[in-house]
DNA sequence: TGACATTCGTTTCATTTGAAACGATCTTAG
DNA sequence: CTAAGATCGTTTCAAATGAAACGAATGTCA
């Protein structure tokens, strides 16, 4: 009957937040996996390339948090598929200039709607002033953690 | 050249929360594992038995939204090395009650103090305010995401 | 009561994961 | 120039994962 130490796990953030990452991950990728064949880090590799190409897989790796094996499959299977195009870097032959292909390209602008959309049904019951907070909390934390890992 | 649909993925919640989560993750990752040998579904495990037990292996799904296969090995696992005990429910068979052993409290009761110290080591720089600003706002998208799944 | 459905926890199996090894390329130092 | 080391991306391999099948126990309904 002892409660030395009141720890709520309820209350405890990492915990929370993977709780809460997961099921948002979960509910995207039924959707992408199933309108358009594509999972969850494909997705990611799509979408950054949307946003930066040309991109080498390190690139991508910074950009995403994945790790390059990660990358490095989603990158071979879009590949395959046609949907991103790559290219030898002009001086350095070990980085690989990675881009959307047509196709790609169409992939991810009729994504966006549909990823917005969800976005906006998960962050209903938020303000704009919320998400905007929850935005500068995420970029202090992940500054922290930049000085963590350092150690 | 052309942006015609203008999408940052920095400014894209599920990713920003992806990214800093899995993060998070790892970086408590590496200290449970070095220190305590306890790996992340174990962790999890022995917080909710610290604060809720008994619980049957059921119960720790619900509080740890964990799928079962996840909660039954990480149990066999606390078992085997006698930080968890097993007990059968009084009047349904099916049911597990666990608990923590005396070794078990041990360990939750020396790791609480170091993970609520990682948790303060990533949040700072946010306030008190900011804190709880944040978990209510995963409340609120937890209560978007209930209503989301049950379509 | 007996048949049928449901719930609990374990186990199986195919897939995903990431750490580490690897070959290839580039950089640095002598 | 050459040797040693760093970096890039792929691949290998063992471990983790989760969906589904499963046996056991309970609940429901006629």
């Amino acid at each position: 009957m002892k409660r030395s130490s009141a720890f709520d796990l309820e209350s405890f953030l990492p915990y929370r937040l993977s709780v809460t990452t997961n099921r948002v991950s979960r509910a995207f990728a039924a959707h992408y996996q199933q309108e358009f064949g594509i999972a969850i880090p494909e997705w990611r590799v799509i979408a950054v390339l949307g946003a930066f190409a040309p991109l080498s897989s390190n690139g991508i790796c910074e950009r995403t948090a994945m790790d390059k094996a990660k990358v490095s499959r989603a990158v071979a299977s879009l590949l395959e598929r046609g949907l991103i195009a790559r290219e030898a870097h002009a001086t350095d032959q070990r980085l690989i200039q990675l881009t959307l292909s047509g196709p790609g390209r169409k992939i991810y602008e009729s994504i966006i709607p549909r990823a917005r959309a969800i976005e906006a049904e998960v962050t209903r019951g938020l303000s704009k002033a919320d998400v905007a907070h929850l935005h500068r909390m995420l970029d202090r934390i992940g500054a922290r953690l930049d000085a963590i890992e350092l150690d």
